[in-house]
DNA sequence: GTGGTCTAGACCACG
DNA sequence: GTGGTCTAGACCACG
């Protein structure tokens, strides 16, 4: 899996990367229980601090998306929590998106459509 | 309408006002050519710095959401543009959203569910 | 001639109607030596403090675009100075657009054209 | 690159800032890529404070003209977008600096010549 | 070290 | 009274 940083993005770096490893899993790109490169291997490829991709680990381990350990290094989780819901902070997001989509003229049926293209399948 | 800041969210406090205000334009809650309260009074109301509401106001301003002037102070926009389109950064925020909603096992109806509550019949 | 103010312009409404009253003067709408509304009569058109529109008159008249009397009210002067030059403000912000204009990948001869529609004749 | 701040001036000192940089951008003097002085550096430089050219930089990134990391601070933009058109601001200054030149007795070709100076070659 | 945010307080032009 | 500008100074996350 590829991962391609924004230098200039509002979004910090290690938030980037964190994003895309969880729509990498969501996508299926990355299935359970595959190899993660290695902090190491990581930071040289996409040519960022190993701090900043250590802080993205730590998230999506924190998160329950990976599993690490000292032998394998990184691997996502066989069997991720389904919380079956939005937290707090990605529904206000959402609820601000969907205003924002509403005042610009987007028809419901519009905002529908893009989210199926954005769902997959 | 009543402006609630968290001071504890990672979203800077004037960025959650201009939010609201957006938001308060799109559900109806303010209407077109209504009067804002002016820097001072909302400044005074939640406990805030009159620069912070100000470049809230310059945002929502520079967005095309509101009007200033200096007599009689902020009103909402009567004919607010319709894009009929997202941002860029909306578009990755609504991608990112839907990942995670998939990936804690949220089905597309669910989903499309929460989007129609949000939405507003 | 109709002075149109647009009260969520940047512009001070005072220098709006200066400007309108020049570029009146400039195309000939207005000609040498005829009476301008009263200052009364014009904020009561437009909707404006007299204070406002005393403000711009005065501008006119230290600019020697027209002249007051107490008894006929204001008047484009019959000769206007003639300096063949612009003001240093007016170079810096022409300098300014002509930059702003480049940047934008406007060519000389679309800028000209502009111009020449500005010019008039 | 020399940013000059005539404190007199009636244009705002982060607007100065702005336009300068603008200018820059637009005469090559500043060229695509290139590093802006840090927002610390240049307040130190012309002795204002910090927020004011920050908000100068804001302004530009939001513009498009050039972009901040957290690491390297600002640089210019290597491909600026080329809208080919003026602002409607843009293009009412312009139209009343036509009116001032004109009434002023410069004629067409006098015109010509100097936004053919400003232009460069 | 970098830009970004926020405050308290001041001053200003406009109207 | 209104928004806009500016300062001095502080603190923060990011990298």
């Amino acid at each position: 899996m590829i991962i391609k940083i924004n230098e200039y993005s509002d979004v910090p770096i290690y938030l980037q990367i964190r994003n895309q490893i969880v729509m990498g899993i969501s996508s299926g790109e990355l299935s359970a229980g595959e190899q993660l490169p290695t902090v190491r291997a990581l930071s040289a490829e996409i040519g960022i601090n190993t701090m900043t991709v250590s802080k993205a680990y730590q998230i999506l381990k924190s998160e329950g998306y990976i599993l690490t350990d000292r032998k394998n290094g990184a691997r996502v989780r066989m069997e991720i929590d389904q919380s079956r819901s939005l937290s707090n902070e990605n529904k206000d997001e959402l609820k601000r998106i969907v205003s924002e989509a509403r005042i610009s003229g987007i028809t419901r049926n519009d905002f529908d459509k893009m989210i199926d293209e954005m769902w997959g399948n």
